[in-house]
DNA sequence: CGACCGTTTGAATCACCTCAAGAGCGGTGG
DNA sequence: CCACCGCTCTTGAGGTGATTCAAACGGTCG
């Protein structure tokens, strides 16, 4: 199971880049470890100073920032098959956290590991300079989430991108996918308050667009919520 | 005048990867093109498949997002010896613009030539690598800064970035610095109107914190402003 | 001088926040 | 098996930080 997530990772990356069978088999032999997190657990630490990345196997992750004053800042969700924190093999210093967003199933792989290859291959490093800079794309999307669209805009933005991400989008007008935040996460991500969030979603569901119950997030129509949101999936350089 | 940013910028990218002198010298080799940009002026247009990279040589680069309603998301500001699309290397095709904030002397850099000095030397594609990641650092801070500080929180942090980017901020608790910006686009980055942005430097000017007169921004307690805007430096991995 | 751009200020409005409290639900323990 | 706890979700009412609209001011440039 975990080793699947793996393979999804590497078949992106390989996909993406165009890389050669030998070198997506070098990607294939890094060596992985893997470990559990219950649900709100810490895997990296702002501040830190790692030796290992993570893929997510399972679960959700998220990138967080704590302010002074107590506040938290979801900057970006990880789900199966990414890899949050690729950007450690060049930054060790942490400079913002990674949790657990939901009971979660993590693969470590020594930064060494990724070097290595790195060294050997410059089509590998590049094709890691690439993921990286996808981060980089999205997070920047994110500001302007953040800085320019209303409350319901906002939030329809981000099942958006977690739709695109999970590859669900493509089923039609209609489908659902995993999503497993709590309105409290939704809210830290969005920069709006719980309250908010939870009147968003009872408008959503209103305007026959969407409905979240547990985990799964149900797009009811795709066409209305892209359009509400101004969305446009080209900064995630979707592959397959 | 146009080289001198050249050289700051692959001494910073050697000095923060400690390449070697031969590493060095094969940055300094690249060959660049001098482009002037007047005002407001668009560099690199949202949608655009580039095949050349920007380095900033003088005057000030924004990355810019248009929404469909018109508003505008400024989401990185670039100074002289920046790569502000270091990513499109790697990523030709741009997700957003990168345009001129103020008149302004670009060095263009093939990413054939890129590419080349990556492949033959893999320390080279990792320490552009680490660059990206840096960029993606200062992204994900935007999204916190945007999403959780208030209006004048928001507005010092982003004015301690650029001091610290810019390097004046090691000269002691007052200092100034350049960075020609008007309040119109303060609030495209900040995600507030120009009305509040106003008012809001009237605060910082009142609190004696700092005044801003043209291009130039008068830091007048340093501390004062770090502390108000709760800033640490860390994100921006600065060298010298 | 008139046009234009950036800045400044006032007054009214609003999107979102704060505070407060109740309801649902799974988990734990007596 | 029920009481209780903690967490998440939900809803109401009132408050506020920031917006919107409007207008005036100063500097620059053709």
């Amino acid at each position: 199971m975990p080793l699947q997530a793996f393979s999804r990772w590497t078949k992106r990356i390989a996909a993406r880049s165009g890389l050669s069978d030998r070198e997506t088999e070098e990607l294939n032999t890094l060596p992985i470890t893997v470990e559990n997190y219950e649900a709100q657990g810490e895997i990296v630490g702002a501040g830190e100073v790692t030796t290992r990345a993570c893929i997510v196997a399972s679960g959700l992750l998220g990138r967080t920032d704590i302010l002074k004053g107590g506040q938290r800042q979801i900057t970006a969700f990880y789900a199966s098959g990414d890899m949050p924190d690729l950007h450690s093999v060049v930054l060790p210093r942490a400079s913002t956290g990674l949790h657990a967003m939901t009971a979660s199933v993590v693969l470590r792989v020594p930064h060494e590991a990724i070097n290595r290859v790195s060294m050997v291959s410059p089509a590998i490093a590049i094709a890691l300079w690439r993921e990286c800079s996808i981060d980089a794309e999205i997070a920047h999307t994110w500001v302007t989430n953040v800085g320019q669209r209303q409350a319901v805009e906002r939030l329809a933005h981000l099942f958006c991108e977690m739709a695109a991400r999970d590859g669900a989008a493509r089923e039609g007008n209609q489908f659902d996918f995993l999503f497993p935040v709590t309105q409290q996460q939704l809210s830290d991500a969005t920069g709006m308050t719980v309250v908010h969030v939870n009147r968003v979603l009872r408008i959503l569901r209103q305007r026959g667009m969407l409905a979240k119950s547990g985990g799964i997030v149900t797009v009811l129509d795709w066409n209305g919520l892209r359009g509400l949101a101004d969305f446009n999936n080209e900064y995630l350089h979707l592959v397959n």
